[in-house]
DNA sequence: CATCGATGTTGAG
DNA sequence: TCAACCTCGATGG
Protein backbone atom coordinates (compact mmCIF):
# COMPACT_ATOMS: atom_id res chain seq x y z
CA UNK A 1 0.00 0.00 0.00
CA UNK A 2 3.03 2.23 -0.84
CA UNK A 3 2.65 5.68 -2.31
CA UNK A 4 5.35 7.30 -3.81
CA UNK A 5 7.35 8.24 -0.73
CA UNK A 6 7.66 4.81 0.37
CA UNK A 7 9.43 3.52 -2.32
CA UNK A 8 11.54 6.24 -2.35
CA UNK A 9 12.53 6.02 1.05
CA UNK A 10 12.63 1.93 0.05
CA UNK A 11 15.34 3.30 -2.63
CA UNK A 12 17.27 4.93 -0.16
CA UNK A 13 17.73 1.89 1.98
CA UNK A 14 19.11 0.06 -0.71
CA UNK A 15 21.40 2.85 -1.31
CA UNK A 16 22.59 3.32 1.75
CA UNK A 17 23.24 -0.40 2.68
CA UNK A 18 23.53 -1.98 -0.46
CA UNK A 19 24.94 -0.33 -3.06
CA UNK A 20 28.35 -1.26 -3.36
CA UNK A 21 28.34 -4.62 -2.15
CA UNK A 22 28.18 -8.52 -3.47
CA UNK A 23 24.59 -9.39 -3.19
CA UNK A 24 23.65 -13.03 -2.64
CA UNK A 25 20.24 -13.02 -4.64
CA UNK A 26 17.66 -15.97 -3.50
CA UNK A 27 13.93 -17.08 -3.81
CA UNK A 28 13.38 -19.11 -0.66
CA UNK A 29 9.56 -18.95 -2.06
CA UNK A 30 10.74 -20.15 -5.09
CA UNK A 31 8.68 -18.05 -7.36
CA UNK A 32 11.42 -15.94 -8.61
CA UNK A 33 13.98 -18.42 -8.74
CA UNK A 34 15.57 -17.80 -12.32
CA UNK A 35 15.51 -14.09 -11.79
CA UNK A 36 17.46 -14.33 -8.55
CA UNK A 37 19.82 -16.62 -10.16
CA UNK A 38 20.57 -13.97 -13.30
CA UNK A 39 21.35 -11.15 -10.03
CA UNK A 40 23.20 -13.65 -7.65
CA UNK A 41 26.48 -12.78 -6.88
CA UNK A 42 26.45 -9.33 -8.38
CA UNK A 43 27.51 -5.85 -7.24
CA UNK A 44 24.32 -3.56 -6.73
CA UNK A 45 25.71 -0.50 -8.46
CA UNK A 46 22.48 1.90 -8.07
CA UNK A 47 19.08 2.08 -6.30
CA UNK A 48 16.42 4.25 -7.63
CA UNK A 49 12.85 4.91 -7.25
CA UNK A 50 10.35 6.41 -10.26
CA UNK A 51 7.33 6.57 -8.62
CA UNK A 52 6.10 3.92 -7.46
CA UNK A 53 8.31 1.78 -9.34
CA UNK A 54 11.16 0.55 -7.37
CA UNK A 55 15.03 0.07 -9.87
CA UNK A 56 17.94 -1.67 -8.27
CA UNK A 57 20.85 -2.15 -11.07
CA UNK A 58 23.34 -5.07 -10.27
CA UNK A 59 26.65 -5.49 -12.25
CA UNK A 60 26.49 -5.39 -15.96
CA UNK A 61 23.67 -3.15 -16.44
CA UNK A 62 21.58 -5.67 -15.25
CA UNK A 63 18.03 -4.09 -13.20
CA UNK A 64 16.04 -6.02 -10.98
CA UNK A 65 12.29 -3.95 -11.13
CA UNK A 66 10.25 -4.39 -8.40
CA UNK A 67 6.61 -2.73 -7.85
CA UNK A 68 4.87 -3.34 -4.84
CA UNK A 69 1.30 -3.34 -5.68
CA UNK A 70 -0.97 -3.16 -3.11
CA UNK A 71 0.01 -6.08 -0.79
CA UNK A 72 3.69 -6.06 -1.59
CA UNK A 73 6.47 -5.00 1.25
CA UNK A 74 10.06 -5.42 1.77
CA UNK A 75 11.57 -6.17 5.14
CA UNK A 76 14.95 -4.69 6.36
CA UNK A 77 17.42 -6.72 8.80
CA UNK A 78 20.77 -6.78 9.82
CA UNK A 79 22.41 -3.14 9.95
CA UNK A 80 20.16 -0.96 8.59
CA UNK A 81 19.89 2.07 9.48
CA UNK A 82 15.99 2.81 10.14
CA UNK A 83 16.56 6.54 9.85
CA UNK A 84 14.26 9.14 8.87
CA UNK A 85 16.91 10.78 6.02
CA UNK A 86 16.95 14.67 5.35
CA UNK A 87 17.17 14.53 1.79
CA UNK A 88 14.63 16.92 1.31
CA UNK A 89 13.50 20.04 3.51
CA UNK A 90 10.48 20.82 5.34
CA UNK A 91 9.08 21.98 8.67
CA UNK A 92 8.02 17.87 8.74
CA UNK A 93 7.45 16.96 12.86
CA UNK A 94 9.03 14.19 12.41
CA UNK A 95 8.20 12.10 14.88
CA UNK A 96 10.81 9.54 13.58
CA UNK A 97 13.83 9.54 16.08
CA UNK A 98 16.89 11.23 14.10
CA UNK A 99 19.10 9.69 16.86
CA UNK A 100 19.55 6.30 14.93
CA UNK A 101 20.29 7.65 11.26
CA UNK A 102 24.15 7.90 10.88
CA UNK A 103 24.89 4.35 12.48
CA UNK A 104 24.02 1.34 11.25
CA UNK A 105 21.89 -0.97 14.09
CA UNK A 106 20.53 -4.37 14.18
CA UNK A 107 16.95 -4.63 13.53
CA UNK A 108 14.15 -4.93 11.04
CA UNK A 109 12.24 -3.21 9.20
CA UNK A 110 9.35 -3.13 6.96
CA UNK A 111 8.82 -1.15 3.98
CA UNK A 112 6.05 -0.96 1.89
CA UNK A 113 2.69 -2.48 3.44
CA UNK A 114 0.90 -0.80 5.57
CA UNK A 115 -2.28 -1.48 7.98
CA UNK A 116 -5.04 0.02 10.20
CA UNK A 117 -3.00 -1.04 13.05
CA UNK A 118 -1.56 1.52 15.55
CA UNK A 119 1.61 1.64 14.73
CA UNK A 120 2.80 2.56 11.18
CA UNK A 121 5.52 1.75 9.62
CA UNK A 122 7.72 4.02 9.13
CA UNK A 123 7.59 6.45 12.14
CA UNK A 124 8.60 4.06 14.38
CA UNK A 125 11.78 4.60 15.67
CA UNK A 126 14.36 2.11 15.86
CA UNK A 127 15.43 0.71 18.88
CA UNK A 128 18.10 -1.98 19.74
CA UNK A 129 17.62 -5.44 20.68
CA UNK A 130 19.63 -8.21 22.40
CA UNK A 131 21.83 -10.08 20.78
CA UNK A 132 18.92 -12.80 19.50
CA UNK A 133 16.41 -10.48 18.81
CA UNK A 134 15.48 -7.60 16.51
CA UNK A 135 13.63 -4.68 16.61
CA UNK A 136 11.29 -3.56 13.90
CA UNK A 137 11.63 -0.09 12.12
CA UNK A 138 9.18 0.02 9.56
CA UNK A 139 8.28 2.20 6.33
CA UNK A 140 5.31 1.09 5.50
CA UNK A 141 3.40 -1.07 7.66
CA UNK A 142 4.72 -3.44 9.89
CA UNK A 143 3.06 -6.54 11.49
CA UNK A 144 2.11 -6.09 14.88
CA UNK A 145 3.23 -9.25 16.02
CA UNK A 146 6.22 -8.95 14.76
CA UNK A 147 6.81 -5.26 16.68
CA UNK A 148 8.93 -6.07 19.15
CA UNK A 149 10.81 -3.02 20.75
CA UNK A 150 13.27 -2.98 23.52
CA UNK A 151 12.33 -1.25 26.24
CA UNK A 152 15.45 0.94 26.65
CA UNK A 153 18.14 1.62 24.02
CA UNK A 154 21.06 -0.40 24.55
CA UNK A 155 23.65 1.10 21.99
CA UNK A 156 26.71 -0.85 23.73
CA UNK A 157 24.51 -4.13 22.64
CA UNK A 158 25.13 -3.42 19.30
CA UNK A 159 28.97 -3.78 19.07
CA UNK A 160 28.51 -6.89 21.44
CA UNK A 161 25.98 -8.65 19.40
CA UNK A 162 27.27 -7.69 16.15
CA UNK A 163 25.65 -9.64 13.97
CA UNK A 164 24.77 -12.57 15.46
CA UNK A 165 21.80 -14.46 14.50
CA UNK A 166 21.92 -13.32 11.59
CA UNK A 167 20.50 -13.47 9.03
CA UNK A 168 17.36 -14.36 10.01
CA UNK A 169 15.29 -16.69 9.05
CA UNK A 170 12.62 -15.89 6.52
CA UNK A 171 9.03 -15.27 7.71
CA UNK A 172 6.17 -16.22 5.00
CA UNK A 173 6.29 -16.18 1.98
CA UNK A 174 9.72 -14.35 0.73
CA UNK A 175 9.33 -13.76 -3.03
CA UNK A 176 13.07 -12.41 -3.43
CA UNK A 177 15.85 -12.51 -0.69
CA UNK A 178 19.15 -10.03 -1.17
CA UNK A 179 21.88 -10.46 1.28
CA UNK A 180 24.84 -8.59 2.20
CA UNK A 181 27.70 -9.66 4.70
CA UNK A 182 25.59 -7.03 6.90
CA UNK A 183 22.05 -6.50 5.55
CA UNK A 184 18.77 -8.12 4.34
CA UNK A 185 16.35 -7.53 2.36
CA UNK A 186 13.02 -9.51 1.97
CA UNK A 187 10.33 -8.90 -0.88
CA UNK A 188 6.98 -9.95 -0.24
CA UNK A 189 4.09 -9.64 -2.76
CA UNK A 190 4.95 -7.35 -5.04
CA UNK A 191 3.13 -6.86 -8.36
CA UNK A 192 5.84 -6.40 -10.16
CA UNK A 193 9.61 -8.67 -9.80
CA UNK A 194 11.20 -8.81 -12.87
CA UNK A 195 14.97 -8.52 -14.38
CA UNK A 196 15.50 -6.27 -17.29
CA UNK A 197 18.18 -4.53 -19.28
CA UNK A 198 18.68 -0.75 -19.39
CA UNK A 199 16.46 -0.30 -22.52
CA UNK A 200 13.52 -2.30 -20.37
CA UNK A 201 14.03 0.05 -17.61
CA UNK A 202 14.37 3.19 -19.72
CA UNK A 203 10.60 2.10 -21.34
CA UNK A 204 9.10 1.73 -18.05
CA UNK A 205 10.31 4.79 -17.05
CA UNK A 206 9.26 6.85 -20.17
CA UNK A 207 5.71 5.42 -19.95
CA UNK A 208 5.55 7.32 -16.42
CA UNK A 209 4.91 10.94 -15.47
CA UNK A 210 6.66 13.06 -13.93
CA UNK A 211 8.22 12.34 -10.18
CA UNK A 212 8.91 15.52 -7.73
CA UNK A 213 11.63 13.84 -6.71
CA UNK A 214 13.27 12.87 -10.22
CA UNK A 215 12.38 15.19 -12.79
CA UNK A 216 13.01 19.04 -12.99
CA UNK A 217 10.55 20.81 -11.33
CA UNK A 218 9.73 23.16 -14.03
CA UNK A 219 10.31 20.61 -16.23
CA UNK A 220 7.71 18.15 -14.26
CA UNK A 221 5.23 20.82 -13.84
CA UNK A 222 5.20 21.32 -17.62
CA UNK A 223 4.95 17.95 -18.39
CA UNK A 224 1.80 17.59 -15.80
CA UNK A 225 0.26 20.39 -16.89
CA UNK A 226 -0.11 19.28 -20.58
CA UNK A 227 -0.62 15.49 -19.48
CA UNK A 228 -3.58 17.06 -17.79
CA UNK A 229 -5.26 20.37 -19.61
CA UNK A 230 -6.60 18.63 -22.54
CA UNK A 231 -8.18 15.45 -20.80
CA UNK A 232 -11.80 15.01 -20.84
CA UNK A 233 -11.18 13.27 -17.73
CA UNK A 234 -11.91 13.67 -14.43
CA UNK A 235 -9.20 15.16 -12.10
CA UNK A 236 -9.74 12.89 -9.61
CA UNK A 237 -8.84 10.20 -12.06
CA UNK A 238 -6.20 11.53 -13.64
CA UNK A 239 -4.22 12.02 -10.31
CA UNK A 240 -4.30 8.31 -10.13
CA UNK A 241 -3.28 7.74 -14.01
CA UNK A 242 0.77 6.71 -13.47
CA UNK A 243 1.17 8.28 -16.54
CA UNK A 244 0.05 12.17 -15.83
CA UNK A 245 2.41 12.23 -12.95
CA UNK A 246 3.97 9.59 -10.57
CA UNK A 247 3.51 8.22 -6.82
CA UNK A 248 0.12 9.47 -6.53
CA UNK A 249 -1.96 6.69 -4.73
CA UNK A 250 -5.71 6.99 -2.98
CA UNK A 251 -4.60 8.70 -0.34
CA UNK A 252 -2.55 11.48 -1.64
CA UNK A 253 -5.17 11.68 -4.15
CA UNK A 254 -7.96 12.29 -1.95
CA UNK A 255 -5.68 14.74 0.27
CA UNK A 256 -4.39 16.12 -2.66
CA UNK A 257 -7.75 17.51 -4.19
CA UNK A 258 -9.24 18.65 -0.63
CA UNK A 259 -5.70 20.73 0.35
CA UNK A 260 -6.95 22.47 -3.68
CA UNK A 261 -10.73 22.41 -2.73
CA UNK A 262 -11.01 21.01 -6.29
CA UNK A 263 -13.99 18.67 -6.90
CA UNK A 264 -12.50 15.40 -7.84
CA UNK A 265 -15.18 15.54 -11.06
CA UNK A 266 -13.98 18.50 -12.23
CA UNK A 267 -12.58 17.33 -15.95
CA UNK A 268 -9.00 18.00 -16.43
CA UNK A 269 -9.15 20.11 -19.35
CA UNK A 270 -12.11 22.04 -17.06
CA UNK A 271 -9.25 23.28 -14.75
CA UNK A 272 -6.91 26.87 -14.82
CA UNK A 273 -3.85 26.44 -15.67
CA UNK A 274 -2.55 27.59 -12.12
CA UNK A 275 -4.39 25.21 -10.48
CA UNK A 276 -3.02 22.40 -12.58
CA UNK A 277 -0.03 23.82 -11.39
CA UNK A 278 -0.73 24.23 -7.86
CA UNK A 279 -1.64 20.38 -7.69
CA UNK A 280 2.11 19.63 -8.61
CA UNK A 281 3.56 21.95 -6.33
CA UNK A 282 1.29 20.84 -3.67
CA UNK A 283 2.31 17.02 -4.65
CA UNK A 284 5.83 17.90 -4.42
CA UNK A 285 5.49 19.36 -1.02
CA UNK A 286 3.51 16.22 0.65
CA UNK A 287 6.34 13.54 -1.47
CA UNK A 288 9.04 15.68 0.42
CA UNK A 289 7.22 15.46 4.08
CA UNK A 290 6.36 11.67 3.36
CA UNK A 291 10.11 10.80 2.49
CA UNK A 292 11.09 13.08 5.41
CA UNK A 293 8.94 11.36 7.94
CA UNK A 294 8.11 8.40 6.41
CA UNK A 295 4.25 9.51 7.32
CA UNK A 296 1.92 10.26 5.27
CA UNK A 297 1.59 13.96 6.48
CA UNK A 298 -1.55 15.90 4.64
CA UNK A 299 -2.86 17.71 7.68
CA UNK A 300 -0.46 20.76 7.99
CA UNK A 301 -1.72 23.97 8.13
CA UNK A 302 -3.69 22.90 10.68
CA UNK A 303 -3.58 24.95 13.54
CA UNK A 304 -1.97 23.05 16.85
CA UNK A 305 -5.11 21.86 18.61
CA UNK A 306 -6.99 20.76 15.68
CA UNK A 307 -3.90 18.99 14.66
CA UNK A 308 -3.01 17.44 18.19
CA UNK A 309 -6.95 15.86 18.47
CA UNK A 310 -6.39 14.74 14.64
CA UNK A 311 -3.11 13.21 15.08
CA UNK A 312 -4.06 11.19 18.00
CA UNK A 313 -5.97 8.24 16.36
CA UNK A 314 -3.68 7.83 13.32
CA UNK A 315 -6.39 6.19 11.54
CA UNK A 316 -8.07 9.09 11.59
CA UNK A 317 -5.12 11.40 10.46
CA UNK A 318 -6.36 13.26 7.44
CA UNK A 319 -8.91 15.68 5.80
CA UNK A 320 -10.87 13.02 3.81
CA UNK A 321 -9.56 9.72 3.46
CA UNK A 322 -11.18 7.45 5.23
CA UNK A 323 -13.66 9.65 7.02
CA UNK A 324 -16.82 8.52 4.75
CA UNK A 325 -19.69 10.24 7.38
CA UNK A 326 -17.60 11.79 9.54
CA UNK A 327 -17.76 15.75 9.15
CA UNK A 328 -15.32 17.77 7.66
CA UNK A 329 -12.73 19.43 9.17
CA UNK A 330 -13.69 22.62 7.82
CA UNK A 331 -17.22 23.02 7.42
CA UNK A 332 -18.49 19.90 8.95
CA UNK A 333 -20.36 18.26 5.71
CA UNK A 334 -20.70 14.71 5.61
CA UNK A 335 -17.50 13.45 3.70
CA UNK A 336 -18.69 11.41 1.13
CA UNK A 337 -17.64 8.35 -0.51
CA UNK A 338 -17.76 6.84 -4.23
CA UNK A 339 -16.39 4.71 -5.70
CA UNK A 340 -14.19 5.72 -8.84
CA UNK A 341 -12.18 3.01 -11.44
CA UNK A 342 -12.50 0.72 -8.11
CA UNK A 343 -11.12 2.90 -5.94
CA UNK A 344 -12.45 4.51 -3.10
CA UNK A 345 -13.02 8.26 -3.69
CA UNK A 346 -13.25 10.77 -0.31
CA UNK A 347 -14.08 13.96 -0.56
CA UNK A 348 -16.23 16.95 1.03
CA UNK A 349 -18.56 17.77 -1.06
CA UNK A 350 -19.52 21.33 0.27
CA UNK A 351 -15.44 22.39 0.25
CA UNK A 352 -15.11 20.79 -3.17
CA UNK A 353 -18.09 21.35 -4.55
C1' DC B 1 -11.16 -20.34 11.79
C1' DA B 2 -13.13 -17.96 7.71
C1' DT B 3 -13.75 -13.91 5.40
C1' DC B 4 -12.69 -9.18 4.19
C1' DG B 5 -10.12 -5.55 2.53
C1' DA B 6 -5.87 -2.53 1.39
C1' DT B 7 -1.80 3.49 0.26
C1' DG B 8 -2.13 -0.97 -7.29
C1' DT B 9 -2.01 -2.44 -11.85
C1' DT B 10 -3.15 -5.36 -15.73
C1' DG B 11 -5.84 -7.42 -18.92
C1' DA B 12 -10.01 -9.90 -20.29
C1' DG B 13 -14.79 -9.19 -21.73
C1' DT C 1 -16.35 -2.61 -15.73
C1' DC C 2 -14.45 -6.07 -13.12
C1' DA C 3 -11.79 -10.06 -11.80
C1' DA C 4 -7.28 -11.56 -10.96
C1' DC C 5 -2.99 -11.12 -8.99
C1' DC C 6 -0.85 -11.80 -4.06
C1' DT C 7 -0.10 -11.31 1.08
C1' DC C 8 -1.49 -10.83 5.71
C1' DG C 9 -3.68 -8.02 9.53
C1' DA C 10 -8.24 -7.01 11.04
C1' DT C 11 -12.70 -8.50 11.80
C1' DG C 12 -16.35 -11.53 13.00
C1' DG C 13 -18.12 -16.05 14.40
Amino acid sequence: MPEGHSIHRIARQFGRHFVGAPVAASSPQGRFAEGAALIDGRTMTESRAVGKQLFLEFDEAMWLRVHLGIYGAWDFAGAVATATARTVSSESESSSSTRSRDHPRLVTGRMGQTGMRGVTDEDAPATVVGAHEHSLASIGAPRRTRLRMAEQERESAIDDAGLEGFPPEPIGQVRVRLLTERAVADLRGPTACEVLDATGVQRVIDALGPDPLVDDLEAGEERMLQRVRRRRVPIGLLLMDQSVVSGIGNVYRAELLFRARLDPHALGASLPDDVIRGLWRDWRHLLGVGVDTGQMLTMDGLDEEARRLALRDRADRHWVYKREGLPCRVCGTHIVMETAAGRKLYYCPSCQG
